[in-house]
Parts: C-alpha cells; structure tokens; sequence
DNA sequence: TCCACGGGGGTACTGGGTGCCATGTGATGC
DNA sequence: GCATCACATGGCACCCAGTACCCCCGTGGA
C-alpha cells in the first residue's frame, strides 16, 4: 500500500521483457482510460489480461507501478550515466543532459506519455507516486554535483538547489508538451528551458569542450553555446536575454564582475579555475 | 490509500484542538518510536489512546495523516500569506518569507520535529507522503510568482525554477538542522540558504553574505516592503543601489523595462495596471 | 416528554498487498 | 525413463487501511 517506488525490481529495466508485462500493462491502461483509475480493480485487470491476480503483483510491486512501468529503467540508465561522468564534463551541463534522457522516455512513446499524464493529473495518487518518482532523479542529479562541488563552501546547498531547479524546468518543458497532446517540439522545449537553468547556474561553460560531448543523445547544444564573443561580456547574448545586475552602491567590484558573469554563465574569471 | 494529502481538513487549522486528535497523536507517534510505523496498526493506535477505530478516520483521512497533523494549517497560512502579498513585495524575497513559515512550524516542536524526521527517513510510504505536502508548497508558491511574471516571456518557467530552487534550499537547511537533532540556529542556516537563492535569482541582494543579512528574520513583514517606493521605476532604489544593465544590442526596449521592474520588484508598469 | 442533532462507536465490506503452497513445464542428471 | 531442480504461474487465505451504514447516547430545545 502506497509504498511508492520500491528497490528491489528485477524484471525493470534490463533483460528480455516477458510478455506477461506488457500484456498487464496494456489491459491496465484499456480500463484505466475507459473507468478511471480507481474503478479499475487489480482483478479487472488480471481478469482482462487472462491472468492470475498473483501474477500481476509479481511483475509490479504495487497497482501504481503498473501506471509507469519505463521509470525504474531510466533512473538506472540515468545513474549509470552520471556515473560514467568525467571531471571534464561541466557538472551543471551533465545533469542537464542527464534530464534529457527522461524526456527521451517520454518522446519515444508519445500517446502513452499523454494519457499516463492525463490519469497522473486526475488521480492524486498517481500524482503522488509520480512525485516519488521525481523525486528520486532529482536526488541522482543532487547525489552527483554534491560530488562535483564538494569542498565548496556552499556545495551540497547549492547541489540540491541546481538539481531542483534542472528538474523544474526539465518538468516545466515537459509538461508543456504534454499538454499539448505531443503535438510540438518536446526536445526544443526542454533545452529551452535547461538552457534557462544553465544559464542562471551554469557558471562556466568551458570553453574548450567541444560543442559536443559524446555521450549526451539527444539535441542539446543548439543555441546553447553562447560564446564569449569579444571578451567583453557586456555584448553577451543568448537569443534574446537581457540581463539585470542590481548591486548595492558600496559593493565591491569584484561581486558585480561575478554577479555579471555569473548572469552571463562565464565562467568566474578570478575565483576558482578549480572547477 | 495513499491518497496524499487530502484538501478535504476541518479539525485542522482552526478552531479549538479537541484534546482527542492530540491523544491520538500522542498515542501514534509512542507507539512509531516503540515499534515502527508499519509495524502498527490503526488498531494499535486506537486501542492505546482509548477511542474507537472510526474516529481515527474521522480526525486523520489516512493513518499517514497522524504523522503530519499540523502541516495543513502551514499550507493555508502560506497560501493565505502570499494572498495577502501586495504588488511592492520583491517576488523572490516573497516567496523566501513564505518558506519561513514551514520552517517555523518546524522550529516551535524541535523535538516532535526530530523525531518525525527520523520516522519520514526510515519509512518509504511516509517519505512519499512528504513529498507531496512539499510539493503542495511549492505548487503554492510558484502560483504566486507565475502570477507575479505572467506576461514575461519565460514567467511560467521562471516561477517554478524559483520555486523550486527555494524550496530546495529550504529543506537542505531545515534537514541540515534536523539531523543536528534541534541542535543549531535553524533560522539562520534557513536564511543562509534562502540567501543564497535570492542572490541567485534575487533582483539584489549578494548570493553567500558571510553572516547575516539585515533582512531575512522570519519575522517577515515588518521589513519586508523593501522598496515599494514611489511607483516610478525608472529612478527607483533602495537608498543607495547601482542598476547595470546588460542587453542584447537589438532587443526591444519593453523587453529591457521588463527586466528592470522585475529586478527591482516592481509590478509590470505598462501591461496590467492591476497588479 | 419528545425530538433533533451531533459526537462517538460498532460492524461489515471493499480492495490493495503478502505469504504460502500447489501445479505445470522445461532442462538437467542418474 | 525417471527423479530432480529451477522457475513461472495460479490459487487460496490472510492482514490491514479505508469506507459505508447504522446505532448509541448525551444534550438541549420545543
């Protein structure tokens, strides 16, 4: 009973997917959309897919799990991406591409990402267990800049705040594009607004990275570059940004430069070349 | 079950606390400590404090409920706070005031507070639980700040962004605390951390003030105006602040006024004379 | 005296989730 | 060919959270 997203799956992300699955889950979202969530029984389902009740329970730890059955596999894929993180990857940048590869999930299967959004948006309990469910990558995301910015004065503050703010606006995008039944560009949005989060944190943007890293699929660098131009910050422009520095009068110039830079995503040209 | 937090409360916020939801609380949260949580049952409960198990349900919606018993009365106060929030209020600064609150409840049981922190760490279905009523909080503030952007060309994005980076910040000081068992200042590592934010993403104010900034006690609206002013932008501060502004050579000039006012914590001076 | 009303209690039911065991089946070993 | 084992499935029986319905009882007013 609402135990949210268990552990100890096996039968998730990797192997020869049974039939069986797949079966549960379609019978499942047939009565789902037909009478709603809660009017569907575990039995009508198992009943449905021509199965026993015990079945159902040993392929999804709880009725809910059967509503998202792709996510235990993609917070892996996401945990074992940041894993593969090198120290050259500028950590704002890697998390954000490590959120890209949840809205691949979704993207690759777009009827069903709407109509699992329309129940998760009716039923709170879905709405719950989806939380759970986002909650867990955030804390990936968080778990690998704690480590990027460790020894930093603030560096667990500002982990968990960058890993909240990536998963806002990953959510943002994505439920924009939900909503509008998979009709528009879900990649476009969602580096629209990652490249939003990257511009507040990301507070380097190395310039000798290539445009590319390697791993990172899916589109992500298209007006993202930004490129210092002619050194003067003060021509910056992504698209169409117009930035505000306000500072107090006796503030010391340096926190204006760093507030500006920051503003810009440069990266901070006297601090820490550490990172 | 699991249905979350239930929007439906009564016996919550107001009125006189009748001595029976306390004695069912106390008697829940003796027995959590003793044995468990999912090692007890409703039963149990009842049986300990004396009363019938459908009164249980009659104070609590759901047995996850007991665990929470005050933080329906903190949702309506914030949501009744920020309602009450006027057009001079900085939007950021606000929504920082607003988590206050949370941690202010947190702060007048430390004890109580401990203890369910350890219960929430331990027990999946109650960490799911808290994430929704946080998540209920941060739905709350980010309405308000969309309200505060709308008409700007990232509002939506940039409201939930803030709201979540707040919240973020919130819970990595109040938990930061809570592990120190209610040990340390909570207030000040709360305003250390919302400090943070608002110099993120704060029109002024600088991200990591060594000690204390003037501003932020939780007290928050006795000096919370800031800056409404005068209702002229243009010439606008606070005593003594210096405004640069950086923009892109071609962007439109209401694009640039925008940004000010938002800065500045302004209302939008030319669309909706409402706010 | 009667009735209305409201807080509390009891009982039975629904439905999610678990433990345990039986059964069928294919692969392996003797 | 038979025993064995592992494994997948089905079939109960059970626990417990949550709900619907009805009862009891005290109080207070007509």
């Amino acid at each position: 009973m609402s135990e949210a997203p268990r552990p100890d799956r096996a039968a998730d992300a990797p192997g020869p997917k049974p039939p069986m699955r797949e079966a549960l889950v379609a019978a499942a979202f047939q009565l789902f959309v037909e009478r709603g969530y809660e009017q569907t029984t575990v039995d009508d389902i198992v009943t449905l897919a021509g199965v026993g009740r015990r079945s159902f329970f040993r392929y999804f730890p709880s009725k809910e799990d059967v509503v998202f059955p792709d996510h235990e596999g993609c917070l892996a894929e996401m945990t074992a991406f940041l894993r593969a993180s090198r120290p050259a990857h500028e950590p704002v940048r890697r998390v954000c591409d490590a959120a890209r590869l949840v809205l691949r999930m979704y993207a690759e299967n777009p009827a069903f990402s709407v109509q699992r959004y329309r129940l998760t948006r009716k039923v709170p309990g879905l709405r719950a267990y989806e939380l759970s469910v986002v909650w867990r990558y955030e804390r990936a995301l968080a778990e690998y800049l704690r480590g990027r910015f460790a020894g930093r004065p603030d560096g667990t503050l500002r982990a968990d705040v960058v890993a909240a703010a990536v998963v806002a606006a990953h959510n943002n995008a994505l439920r924009s594009w939900l909503r509008s039944d998979g009709r528009g560009d879900a990649t476009a949005e969602v580096d629209h607004a990652l490249a939003h989060v990257q511009g507040v944190f990301g507070p380097d943007r190395t310039p000798d990275t290539p445009a590319h890293d390697p791993a990172p699929t899916s589109a992500l660098t298209p007006a993202d570059g930004v490129n210092g131009t002619d050194g003067t910050n003060g021509t910056h422009q992504t698209d169409d940004d117009v930035v505000v520095v306000v500072s107090r009068r006796g503030a010391p110039l340096w926190r204006v430069v760093q507030e500006i830079e920051t503003a810009l995503g440069h990266a901070p040209a006297r601090t820490t070349p550490a990172d």
